[in-house]
DNA sequence: AGCACGCCGACT
DNA sequence: GTCGGCGTGCTC
């Protein structure tokens, strides 16, 4: 019997995403493997495209098409992960081939180069279709190789394959696939004023647009184009005329980050002194990896607990039983020393995959992981697919940060993910946190985690002083800016004192509520218990979850007062004070308006460390690479805002935030303080997230959500459209919720189901995309995930929803 | 998505 | 009578 491949093919809709089966030539039956990339022709075009082999079987090979080539000698997907690309698709509702694909490095997706050659001697051009022939004519006409291949190429742009592909099968023309990978680094293009401007400017006439830009670049040296563009005011177009004119000059930065060096001390982990807590939570680990059998644990360490110690010790007991271990942490850039610190312990053993990595870097990682040279890895969420064969140890350090969750096809849980690949190798999952999510804190709770506790911090080092500011008395006493009195003290001591101050503001305050000035309560969705926002567009009060609408209202719906008032501020409005009353203070603002690459983000950050600043405003990003010695002072300001993004993760979300920043504090000599700006100081999260009280907090959370029935109580399948017209984007949403609700009625599913909406997306416009979306309560189990896919593939059929993008993401962020 | 087939209007 | 509009349906 011949063989049958059954390919994962590129470029197909999840609509009519199947495995397509392809007959395998003869040539190919003994280099053809499952996890092996192929070349196929697809569609009615023959169009070729790139596809991996997820099945080999064997059977009639009648009216299937042939592979066209074969590109990879050895399989690139192991048989493990080949089954986790199922499990992926299964889960995530994504094609075949965006789930193998997520698994190989970037550089590893490949592009096919057909060449062509014409056959000398071929003579029976009488049975050639008059295209054909004068087809063959043309490129007979030509000489040389290249200019052969140019023609046929721009011939199948015009006319496409047909005539080609007649010429092939009458022997006319031969054919070779050639494949490159595709290994080239996005480089952010920077800008530099030139030589010859700094030395005689005068000489050039320049427009006033322009002269800003130079005058910027002056001031600054350089920066990426798009900075200066922003920072100027202008476009891009006014940089290219200034490179135009001489005056400056565009380069390519080489900003991707070098494999960390090692560090120049040698530490062993014999060396590794652990506290009887982390001794405990260490030896229960240890005696589940010795059983070899999969477990989850879940340690939640209180912040300076030393979790990072405990981790070492069991990855090097994992790599003592000749098992590999991998360490999951949630974004490189924030924490390079924890890189270090593996680097120094382990040496080369550890292998680091993220994004901010060259092309080339990753690929060369991932091979030397494939190849046995490394059984450490330390990485980003995608390095949880690292090719490795015989897991022990799974750990996912902060496991309650959302950058676990991917938010791009396929919109995987890398928990989830970490789990499959455990129970595979039976090897050991160890979650880690300060503030563990809700939803792993739930499980372990009940059982299906094993909880580790760590609540001393090591050393016994003091938590910051911290101070809740209420910000309704400052009002009541005439401060009309965003600084407590407390606060403006604060900075003005470290300023004299030449300490750095962190200001932190929530970008998850860009809505604003509306809250009343008398009993401090938001005006609550009366559905929802969410907060309603404040949409200026409209002149509307709207809730985010079930698409409520009102006018705004004159009176709290609480306590009956007229004293309401509108919450919003942002992080340039925050400067701008903060420069009158500190106008001497050396300020860097760092928010995702003023940090468009790697390239300005790493130099703030290292001009910060550097003392160039005395105070630095952002929003969350630099709340967690808080490890800078010389900063004795963190302002948490407008918390509250954060608190009601209209997302029922805001509170868990606020939390951690503050959690993290107050705990992160005071590990230098020079005990931390604190301040947090709040207008409901009486709220539970000010006070336990001020005394470290995770527990606390939980306790609080879990029964909300248990009352609202939100996860970990239910899963969540968010179901986003998106389309180029406001309109049609949501009749769109409305055709498929009709159609929801058609098919529910039919299934009559075995666990309750709530549909909600469509309403739009809180950013309701994206690239210039209108978004909507309909959010289902319900189980995630195999009943309600095949409704999912049917709704999917449905919907894309249905007249609505042409030119309308649909997917659906379970247990994915709802507030964005 | 991308491409071909097919059924209607404006045109040489 | 033909060229080309884009509605409809399929992709091994």
């Amino acid at each position: 019997m011949p063989l049958i491949a059954e390919v994962a093919v590129s470029g197909t809709a999840y609509s009519f995403d199947m495995l397509f089966s392809y007959a395998v030539p003869e040539n190919f039956s003994d280099t053809i493997a499952c996890g092996c990339r192929v070349l196929v022709t697809f569609g009615k075009g023959n169009n070729r495209r790139i596809g991996v082999v997820m099945k080999l079987t064997e059977g009639e090979s009648k009216g299937l098409k042939s592979l066209v080539a074969v590109v990879d000698e050895t399989p690139v997907i192991s048989a493990e992960l080949l089954k986790l690309a199922f499990y992926l698709r299964e889960n995530t509702f994504c094609t075949y081939f965006d789930a193998v694909k997520t698994m190989l490095p970037p550089a590893m997706s490949v592009s096919a180069k057909e060449t062509f050659r014409l056959v000398k001697n071929f003579t029976d051009i009488s049975s050639l279709s008059p295209q054909a022939a004068a087809l063959l004519e043309d490129l007979s006409v030509v000489s040389g190789s290249r200019e052969l291949n140019e023609l046929a190429e721009k011939y199948i742009i015009s006319h496409g394959r047909r005539d080609i592909d007649e010429l092939c099968d009458a022997g006319a023309l031969e054919t070779d696939n050639v494949f490159r990978q595709a290994v080239g680094d996005a480089a952010v293009r920077m800008v530099r004023l030139t030589e010859k401007y700094m030395a005689e400017p005068e000489c050039f006439n320049l427009t006033p647009k322009q002269k800003k830009v130079a005058d910027f670049l002056g001031e600054f040296g350089a920066a990426a184009v798009k900075e200066a563009a922003y920072m100027c005011g202008v476009t891009d177009a006014v940089v290219k005329r200034l490179c135009a004119n001489g005056a400056a000059e565009e380069y390519e930065a080489e900003v991707l980050r070098k494999v960390e060096d090692f560090a120049d001390e040698q530490r062993s982990p014999e060396d590794i002194v652990l506290s009887e807590q982390q001794q405990n939570a260490r030896d229960a680990v240890f005696a589940q990896l010795s059983e070899r059998k999969p477990a989850v644990f879940l340690l939640h360490g209180v912040t300076g607990s030393g979790k990072t110690s405990v981790f070492e010790k069991l990855i090097d007991d994992t790599v003592k039983m000749r098992r590999q271990a991998m360490l999951l942490i949630p974004e490189i850039g924030l924490t390079p020393q924890i890189l270090k610190r593996f680097r120094s312990m382990f040496g080369e053993r550890v292998a680091v995959i993220h994004s901010g990595l060259s092309l080339g870097q990753r690929l060369d990682e991932y091979k030397r992981i494939k190849r046995g040279g490394a059984d450490i890895v330390i990485g980003t969420r995608s390095a949880v697919f690292a090719p490795l064969d015989n897991i022990g140890l799974i750990i996912i350090d902060e496991e309650g940060e959302r950058s676990y969750k991917s938010d791009s096809s396929p919109r995987y849980i890398t928990h989830d993910i970490a789990k499959q690949r455990c129970a595979y190798h039976n090897a050991s999952l160890l979650l880690a946190s300060a503030t563990p999510s809700i939803e792993s804190y739930y499980l372990a709770e009940r059982g299906a985690y094993r909880l580790l506790e760590m609540n001393e911090r090591y050393g016994n080092s003091p938590l910051p002083e911290v101070s809740i500011i209420d910000m309704n008395l400052e009002r009541g006493d005439g401060n009309r800016t965003e600084f407590s009195r407390k606060l403006a003290e604060e900075i003005s001591l470290n300023l004299k004192n030449g300490e750095q101050s962190i200001l932190l503001l929530n970008r998850r305050g860009y809505h604003t509520i509306i809250s009343c000035c008398d009993c401090y309560q938001p005006v609550y969705c009366p559905n929802c218990s969410v907060p309603l926002t404040y949409h200026k567009k409209n002149n509307k009060l709207m809730c985010h979850y079930c698409g409520y609408v009102s006018d705004p209202i004159e009176e709290c719906p609480s306590c009956g007062s007229k004293h309401l008032k509108n919450m919003g501020f942002g992080t340039q409005k925050l400067e701008e004070e903060l420069n009158m009353f500190f106008p001497k203070a050396r300020i860097l603002r760092m928010d995702a308006d003023t940090t468009f690459s790697r390239y300005s983000y790493e130099k703030n950050f290292t001009d910060f460390r550097e003392g160039k600043y005395d105070i630095m405003i952002g929003t969350q990003m630099i709340g967690k690479g808080l490890d800078f010695p010389n900063v004795t002072l963190v302002g948490v300001l407008s918390v509250d805002k954060a608190l009601y993004a209209g997302d029922f993760r805001s509170y868990e979300r606020t939390f951690s935030l503050i959690t993290q920043v107050v705990g992160r504090g005071g590990r230098g000599q020079r005990r931390g303080r604190a301040v947090l700006q709040t207008f409901i100081p009486e709220h539970y999260i000010m006070n336990l997230a001020a005394a470290q009280d995770y527990k606390g907090f939980y306790n609080e959370e879990i029964a909300i959500r248990r009352a609202m029935i939100f996860p970990p109580l239910c899963d969540m399948c968010i179901f986003c459209f998106s389309g180029n017209e406001d309109i049609s984007a949501r009749l769109g949403a409305d055709a498929v919720l009709k159609l929801m609700n058609l098919r529910l009625r039919e299934l009559q599913p075995k666990t309750p189901v709530r549909v909600l909406g469509p309403v739009r997306c809180s950013y309701g416009r994206i690239n210039g995309k209108y978004r909507y979306r309909i959010i289902m309560k319900c189980k995630n189990n195999a009943e309600m995930r095949g409704f999912i896919s049917i709704v999917l593939t449905e919907a894309a059929k249905l007249k609505e929803m042409k030119n309308i993008a649909l997917y659906a993401d379970m247990n994915g962020d709802v507030g964005v």
